[in-house]
DNA sequence: AAGTGGTCTAGACCACTAC
DNA sequence: TAGTGGTCTAGACCACTTA
């Protein structure tokens, strides 16, 4: 289907961009599903028209940001982002000694509502959009150490319903993943401090104005397409959260 | 000086592996200094005995981990982490609005003492090891809004005195790296809420009790070897801190 | 004009996986 | 055994910088 990419860089950017941009292009027309193997590269070179090693710089680039997972001797899969392999990536809370545990969630409320200014201008709606927005409690270890705040536009999720994410089997991010076909690959999180509320006291058994970090999380799919926005409060008297870390090895 | 690498690949590392790691040995040597450009691919090439591919894809990981620094026409140059076009990398508070600014510093306190447990568990201390133990109170946009105690083993830091870190020209980092040639390549940082001490409460300007953000840091040089472990303390009313941020382009 | 890194090719061979 | 990605080569040409 897709034609030869012109060798002449006519826009002035490199090839191996232009193919990364036509492979990011099939992964979103849904030619490749999730999870599966895509063509081995020797196809994709020449359906591109570049050769291996052209193609293989774009594929890296791909991989590198997690979109695409290569295995020897098995080929180049669709990442999906939801596997737990990759759940950390999202889920930056462990315990102070360093423990990371898979948190049980508890859905404490689902509604369908008008989004409210913040949450507008993060996922980019208009004025009077309604998103649905969910409150999950997060238990750690056994004990509540986490609130999560997820509000989710009705124009990408149409006809969420409480029951499909109280019964989801998996994190939120597959249920976006396998219900709506939305992939989650990146987010960008900014952090304060706060101070509990009374519904957040209650929720994580602490007393009002317990100070709480507050973490508020943008997720982003494909084509750096807001879908979601969160605001998650952390109790951190145990726990801590995991911020920058860069390091060579 | 240094020899070809094997062909061989004997130890069944891949060979620009063994490339990247006679570069990094060169780093470390002190043949070629911060801020210098390294010689040119084909001259590397030539010396390790790879081809130019090989070479390159050591050093595009070197690139990658801020190591190195490439100027298409100019040169490949050994990074200086502490100027300016990296502040930003390792200095993540920000107003709420987004801005960025410079912080200036007002260093409130100085002292040599014995490292506490947990600065000796961080920086690989023995016990009764000496540090230097400094704070430094940080203004933005003409507002205190974050403290930064600091620690540093004195075996790494010899001699460090008062009116060096007062009358520092640039940052910290800068300052370790020109007095004492130690290079933060790398930091890992944990994030937790608290309160404000007394000390905080005062320097701040805010209630006692107030929820601070704290920001937990250890910063590493080349071999993972940790060289600063410090505290930050930071008034989120109007900042924050980036946390995590992937995103495909 | 000379020198640098940036891109691209058209292969070769190796390591790993699946059958 | 066949097919996959991983590594490596020995160049060519382009874009940019410096002088």
């Amino acid at each position: 289907m897709s034609a030869t990419i012109s060798h002449l860089s006519p826009s002035g950017t490199p090839l191996y961009q232009q193919v990364k941009r036509a492979v990011l292009g099939t992964l979103a027309s849904g030619e490749w599903n999730q999870g599966e193997a895509i063509p081995p590269e020797k196809m994709l070179a020449q359906r591109f028209g570049v050769s291996i090693g052209t193609l293989r710089k774009a594929i890296d680039e791909l991989v590198l940001e997690n979109i695409l997972i290569r295995h020897q001797g098995r080929g180049t899969f669709v990442a999906i982002h939801a596997h737990n392999q990759h759940f950390f990536r999202y889920f930056r809370i462990v315990r102070q000694d360093g423990v990371k545990t898979y948190p049980t969630p508890q859905l404490l409320s689902f509604r369908r509502m008008r989004a409210n200014g913040e949450a507008r201008e993060k996922l980019l709606l208009g004025p009077g959009a309604y998103v649905f927005e969910f409150v999950n409690l997060l238990t750690l270890h056994d004990s509540q150490v986490m609130v999560d705040t997820i509000c989710v536009p009705e124009a990408l999720f149409s006809g969420l319903s409480e029951e499909q994410v109280r019964n989801r089997p998996g994190t939120v991010y597959s249920l976006y993943q396998e219900d709506f076909g939305i992939n989650v690959i990146g987010t960008v999180e900014n952090v304060r401090a706060c101070t509990a509320d009374a519904d957040h006291a209650g929720w994580l058994h602490v007393p009002r104005e317990t100070a709480l970090l507050e973490i508020r999380r943008l997720a982003f799919s494909y084509n750096q397409q807001p879908v979601e926005w969160r605001v998650s409060r952390v109790n951190t008297e145990h726990y801590e959260y995991i911020g920058q870390e860069h390091q060579s090895h």
